[in-house]
RNA sequence: GGGCGGUUAGCUCAGCUGGUUAGAGCACCUGCUUUACACGCAGGGGGUCAGAGGUUCGAAUCCUCUACUGCCCA
């Protein structure tokens, strides 16, 4: 084995090795509980990024424990069309070759997309390869597929003949550039500093003026009316007069309504129907007529009059420019609002009144809402169940349809004889009513997340009755980002309910976002995104996914860092080392890996006891999500424990001239047991290892040809060990005391001392293990002695009063005791303290009456060792 | 305007349902070719857990308010 670990001459070998042994594809098993994760279909917009790293991350750690517990294990892995993004993708490759969708016409252009698609497919496919994950692509889907889109017409069809899909005109949000309607959700509010304008509106019977204040003059063009609240004071004479629309001079009329507050601006408003959701039902509740003004790339339109044509900042401007001309201008006021924005393209949207199809959400949420409030669904961490709560109970319809070209039709013929609707699964030819072949489908498409709320069950073969539905369906975790709670997470459990009658997932799991080091939102436009795939080329797949893991909780976004890169690399080469270490203590030929159980030496009863406690831990921790937390415990085991002291102790006993028990079995046995422990999180560079040791031990030592498949360790309590850890803890106090006071004294490295070790009771337990605290201290000879150190030592000596021993190292080469007695004075400081702090809380009668006896015990254990190390240091100090 | 987070060592963060002497990594300081590892080893310094009040025998942990900060919704 070479010095150092080299992930890529490992990573890809093994990746091929349990793809061909087919170890990702999920069988169906009766006898079992499957554990399900359908994985987040990843858009084909482009390359993956760190947030798809971080998601693949955590699912493989989940579907690799559930894996190796001998679960029947389903990771489902696919891709999303991806609607609106990947048009404006494509379209921007197409302008950059001097052409555009028109040009090409709707047929050619799909085409163009479709190739676009199958690239991204495999790319994508390939790099989640190479990130190591474990999913069944035997199983993968596409949300443009047959079988998912078969889902999708059957699930609008469902809808509609509920009455749960409508076609209406409403006020929708208007992408200019994009040249479609968007749903809420993908319009993005940001606060713009802008200006009041105040207008006045002459009354048509010549008496004056009323002002209004808008944010937007050039939709003046479009009111059909003035508005004021019917409670104003100021206004009760003028409602039902008639005022001129400047800049076209139509007469509209005033009119009262509860909508308009008293406090914007003069208190009366324009009334824009077809421009703004308020004063759309404003017009619904008077009758009053809409009036479009806007082309669908928001020039101006015909009904605009003179300023036709006009761009809506032009004509903004020229508008403001004609009212000041004609004195109609009051005022400016610099005032900052929230404007909306396109989520995709970042163009300002237009409210506008336009005919779409929308999905009526309260009778969906409802069940969906209940779900979460029964627990049937779990949400990690718990605190989104408020978010999701508030955002269900205010829920409004759901606009699905888009005037794009790539996505799923909508399943709608209209029939140019008839005039009626057919609703179909199935593409028809004739009209269902009249059987007219004068049919026309609807030219739009639907919203690309009405086909992702299917994704749970349309990709196991819903709407048919498959096995996979049967048996894999509800899946156990949905794991994504807590961005698309909303988008698609509410959705799901929408539709996984309407649609199945059964929820589609148990656990939510949401993570956060990834950021950049210093804590930023990774975006090309910062250029600061960082290519996982490149990362684990850097560092290793390994590494990246524990750097992931370190400091991650629930629900928090998280930076990404070298530093933590680093960190996870180091954690793999030293894990290398300790293998390197072990295998090069195998001999060839015959050994005996057989643990002795009865007569083993402490330290390796420590170590069991040790590796035992983390397996539980980090079972409860995986069970409960914090896989952060689990990656630390087995982390800190592994290099605090198992190498920092049980490898340095096994050391000694591998020498040739030693004649005790071996440490090989346990050391084995502990390395082999912490691979499969970390396998979820660290796959390829545990099974390089686990190899390795396999390779070099007898055949038959274990039955898999791999560690993924191999069993996750169980806990054996029996292996819990209180008194060889207290030995071991002592054995460690010792050699440390030793080490912190041959540093403090400056003793030259390679300089043996001597040392006395008063071990009382525990003597007995400690003297076998002297030549290993000898090599581990540099301190030779030790003398033990069975009694605690009484009486007093002066001169020449480092004291350390310990937990259950007393180290006395009378060196000459310690010169500096007036340091040492520094030292000895703040700790006895540190003692009395404590002991201050634990005699007035045992003295306090309701602490004695209130707390639970343990912890009562434990404080007076504690206070008593406290005392006794007092004592020991005062005494044996001579203070 | 409504809601949800965060504030713990110089930096980045753990610390889950209240009960250790509050931890880790990095950084810093002092040493080290100790035959697995300098992607390493040994030792060290560093925190009144944002502030104030409250509940409790006991609070980094629960409650209230304040300050700063981030996000979501309208």
């Amino acid at each position: 084995m070479p010095k150092a670990y080299d992930p890529k001459k490992v990573e890809d070998k093994w990746y091929q090795f349990w793809l061909k042994k087919n170890y990702f594809r999920a069988e169906v098993d009766h006898n079992k509980k499957p554990f399900t994760i359908i994985m987040p279909p990843t858009n084909i917009t482009g390359e993956l990024h760190v947030g798809h790293g971080l998601t693949m991350t955590l699912e493989d750690i989940m579907i690799r424990w559930h894996r190796m517990k001998g679960e029947p294990t389903l990771w489902l892995p696919g891709f999303d069309h991806a609607g609106i993004a990947t048009q404006v993708v494509v379209e921007r490759v197409l302008a950059s070759e001097g052409t555009d969708r028109h040009k090409l016409g709707r047929k050619k252009f799909e085409e163009r997309v479709w190739q676009w698609a199958r690239d991204y497919l495999k790319t994508i496919r390939e790099q989640k390869q190479k990130l190591g994950c474990s999913a069944d692509w035997s199983r993968e889907r596409f949300t443009m597929d047959e079988g998912p889109s078969k889902s999708v017409r059957t699930a609008f069809v469902n809808l509609y003949d509920k009455g749960l899909i409508y076609k209406g005109e409403r006020i929708i949000n208007w992408c200019p550039r994009c040249l479609t309607a968007i749903s809420d959700l993908e319009v993005d509010h940001k606060d713009l500093t802008g200006n009041l304008w105040y207008v006045r509106y002459p009354y048509e019977d010549g008496s004056g003026y009323i002002t209004v204040a808008t944010t937007r003059p050039e939709t003046i063009l479009g009111d059909t009316a003035v508005a004021v609240n019917p409670d104003d004071e100021r206004y009760k004479d003028v409602i039902g007069k008639k005022v001129i629309l400047p800049a076209v001079k139509r007469v509209i009329p005033i009119i009262a309504d509860e909508a308009v507050s008293l406090e914007f601006g003069t208190g009366a408003v324009k009334v824009t129907p077809a421009h703004d959701p308020v004063d759309f039902e404003i017009a619904q509740r008077h009758h009053l007529p809409l009036i479009q003004i806007l082309n669908d790339n928001a020039s101006m339109n015909g009904n605009a009059g003179p300023y036709k044509g006009l761009d809506r900042f032009a004509c903004r401007k020229a508008i403001v420019a004609d009212l000041e001309r004609d004195s109609l201008l009051v005022k400016i006021e610099p005032y900052s609002h929230a404007v909306g924005h396109c989520q995709r393209c970042g163009t300002i949207v237009e409210p506008l009144a336009s005919k779409q199809w929308f999905v009526t959400m309260k009778p969906l949420a409802q069940p969906a809402i209940e779900a979460v409030r029964d627990g049937r669904i779990i949400i990690v961490p718990e605190r989104f169940n408020k978010i999701y709560f508030q955002w269900m109970e205010n829920i409004r319809d759901w606009c699905i349809s888009r005037q794009l070209w790539w996505g799923h039709r909508i399943p709608v013929w209209y029939c140019k004889d008839c005039g009626k609707l057919t609703v179909a699964v199935e593409p028809t030819t004739k009209c269902q009513h009249c059987q007219s072949k004068n049919i026309e489908q609807d030219p739009d498409v639907l919203d690309t997340w009405f086909s992702s709320a299917l994704w749970t069950h349309s990709t196991l073969g819903w709407p048919d009755d498959t096995t996979d539905m049967r048996y894999f369906y509800p899946s156990t975790v949905m794991e994504t980002g807590y961005d698309i709670l909303f988008f698609w997470v509410a959705r799901m459990i929408m539709m996984g309910l309407e649609d199945t009658g059964n929820i589609p997932f148990q656990t939510v799991y949401l993570h956060g976002l990834v950021r950049d080091e210093k804590g930023e939102k990774m975006s090309k436009t910062r250029g600061n995104v960082r290519d996982p795939i490149d990362i684990a080329a850097e560092f290793g797949t390994d590494a990246m996914r524990c750097a992931f893991l370190t400091g991650l909780a629930p629900g928090a976004d998280s930076k990404l860092t070298d530093v933590k890169l680093e960190n996870g690399r180091n954690f793999a080469n030293k894990l290398w080392n300790a293998t390197r270490f072990v295998v090069k203590g195998i001999p060839d030929g015959k050994i005996d890996l057989t643990i002795k159980y009865g007569s083993l030496p402490t330290e390796d009863r420590w170590i069991l006891s040790r590796l035992n406690r983390t397996i539980a831990k980090v079972n409860k921790m995986m069970d409960d999500f914090q896989l952060g937390e689990a990656l630390k415990d087995i982390y800190e085991f592994l290099w605090s424990e198992y190498c920092d002291w049980y490898i340095e102790m096994a050391k000694t006993r591998l020498r040739p001239e030693y004649k005790g028990t071996s440490p090989l079995p346990v050391l084995i046995h502990v390395l082999e047991t912490s691979l499969r422990l970390l396998h979820p999180f660290m796959p390829f560079v545990t099974e390089e290892l686990w190899q390795n040791l396999k390779y070099r031990l007898p055949a038959g030592w274990r039955t898999t040809d791999s560690i993924m498949v191999a069993d996750y360790p169980v806990a054996d309590e029996k292996a819990f060990d209180d008194s060889a850890e207290q030995v071991m803890t002592s054995i460690i106090e010792i050699v440390r005391a030793i080490r912190n006071a041959r540093s403090e004294n400056k003793v030259a490295p390679n300089r043996w001392v001597t040392a006395e070790i008063y071990g009382g009771g525990l003597a007995p337990a400690i003297i076998p293990y002297t030549e290993a605290m000898q090599t581990l201290a540099r301190a030779k000879p030790l003398t033990f002695h069975e009694t605690r150190l009484k009486g007093t030592v002066t001169e020449n000596a480092v004291v350390s009063v310990l937990t259950e021993t007393d180290v006395v190292i009378p060196i000459a080469s310690m010169v500096d005791m007036a340091a040492e007695k520094e030292r000895l004075q703040k700790e006895i400081g540190q003692l009395e303290a404590d002991i201050t702090r634990l005699e007035t809380r045992l003295k306090d009668e309701s602490f004695l009456g209130k707390a639970p006896a343990a912890v009562v015990n434990k404080e007076k254990e504690r206070l008593a060792e406290r005392k006794d190390r007092l004592a020991r240091l005062k005494q044996q100090a001579g203070f």
